[in-house]
DNA sequence: TGCATTTGACCCCA
DNA sequence: TGGGGTCAAATGCA
């Protein structure tokens, strides 16, 4: 109980802090193109990194397996870091250019939906039929084992409890993946910035980033799905969003007690926002990226600082789907989306602010 | 034809 | 000795 208390607060702080640099982010953006200098274009960067960690800091409050997935045994790196109170050292980043995601080390067992999305590029090496198993326990080694030696292996075990849908399986994660290639052919998100810009003033390399963030590294697909998860969040739990075309509303929960995927959600409270988050596959999250752009309509940069008091209630006046001119939102995808993630950002939290009362 | 996957055999360990 | 993990030849596919 004391424990979600003090993550509700965290989560809050945490989402304070994003508003901030989202803020400050848009009034950089809001600049003609031509007034953002190389130093501006630094400063937009670097903003939008720390904003993209804040934002999965707090979702991984409200969700510890990250992105569908649990973990066995041991908490994730934010839920200790919740543990520990201090969430933005422990969640995956890179501080003054110094990796501070904590290492796989030795064993990890997860159960997950999607076992074989997790960043990386695996090849089977062997099916077994275990004993007192319906299903076959499948081996992977990473793909880079044998020209980089990486050690990294992940075993596969649908869960006998999970036939039906959706299926769910035990995945167990063995030694750390010494490769650092996920994702080499991914595009982030400040594909366009000049070559200039791709250090930070905090030091933070970009290409240092991409090789070292937690979940394979796809910076923009992470960020992505924290988007699209926080507009899910907001859109299943606003009734005050009847605007929302259907596209955007999240598809039905069957939320069973017993199911071990689903969360415990404080007591009572069905369905949960959190779980209605859960449900979004990526072909979900690209629909809603990118036939409507960001399904909020724009709004002004809001004041920096931001306060705990000072939230303003959020009207979500109606929007009309086809009045949204995707080129306004979406730059172009793997490109330049630096004014997309800050806009959403702020407008999600615009939306989000009544869900999160102050202590 | 090359690469990824499958699958039976082999090895190791408790 | 049996179960789990790995190897490597066979197979499938683009």
């Amino acid at each position: 109980m004391a424990f979600q208390q003090e993550a509700v607060g965290k989560l809050w702080e945490e989402l304070g802090r994003s508003y901030n640099l989202s803020a400050k982010l848009l009034a950089l953006l809001s600049q003609p193109s031509h007034l953002l200098d190389s130093h501006g274009q630094e400063m937009a960067v670097a903003i939008s990194q720390e904003l993209s960690q804040v934002f999965r800091a707090s979702l991984s409050m409200f969700n510890p397996g990250n992105s569908g997935r649990m973990v066995e045994g041991r908490a994730t790196a934010p839920e200790a870091a919740i543990m520990e109170g201090s969430i933005s050292q422990a969640t995956p980043a890179i501080i003054s250019g110094e990796e501070v995601t904590p290492p796989r080390i030795g064993k990890e067992e997860e159960i997950t939906a999607e076992p074989y999305k997790d960043g990386y590029k695996w090849k089977k090496y062997g099916q077994k039929n275990i004993k007192n198993r319906k299903f076959a326990r499948l081996y992977f080694r990473c793909m880079h084992s044998h020209e980089r030696g990486c050690r990294a292996k992940k075993q596969v075990q649908q869960q006998d409890s999970s036939i039906g849908s959706p299926p769910l399986y035990k995945v167990i994660y063995l030694n750390e993946h010494t490769c650092h290639q996920a994702f080499p052919n991914v595009n982030i998100t400040n594909a366009n910035v000049p070559a200039t810009s791709t250090t930070t003033r905090n030091g933070a390399d970009f290409d240092h980033a991409r090789r070292h963030l937690h979940v394979g590294g796809n910076g923009e697909l992470e960020d992505r799905i924290m988007t699209s998860t926080f507009s899910t969040v907001i859109g299943g739990a606003a009734p005050a969003a009847p605007s929302l075309s259907p596209l955007q509303s999240p598809p039905p929960v069957e939320a069973s007690p017993s199911d071990p995927a689903s969360y415990d959600t404080g007591g009572g409270q069905s369905p949960s926002l959190l779980d209605l988050s859960m449900c979004l596959d990526e072909t979900m999250m690209d629909e809603m990226y990118f036939s409507c752009g960001s399904p909020f309509r724009p709004v002004e940069a809001p004041a920096a600082p931001w306060s705990l008091s000072s939230l303003p209630p959020p009207p979500p006046p109606p929007i009309e789907a086809s009045s949204i001119d995707p080129a306004a939102y979406m730059p172009s995808r793997g490109g330049h989306s630096l004014s997309l993630d800050a806009m959403t950002m702020a407008e999600i939290f615009l939306w989000s602010s009544p869900l999160f009362s102050p202590r």
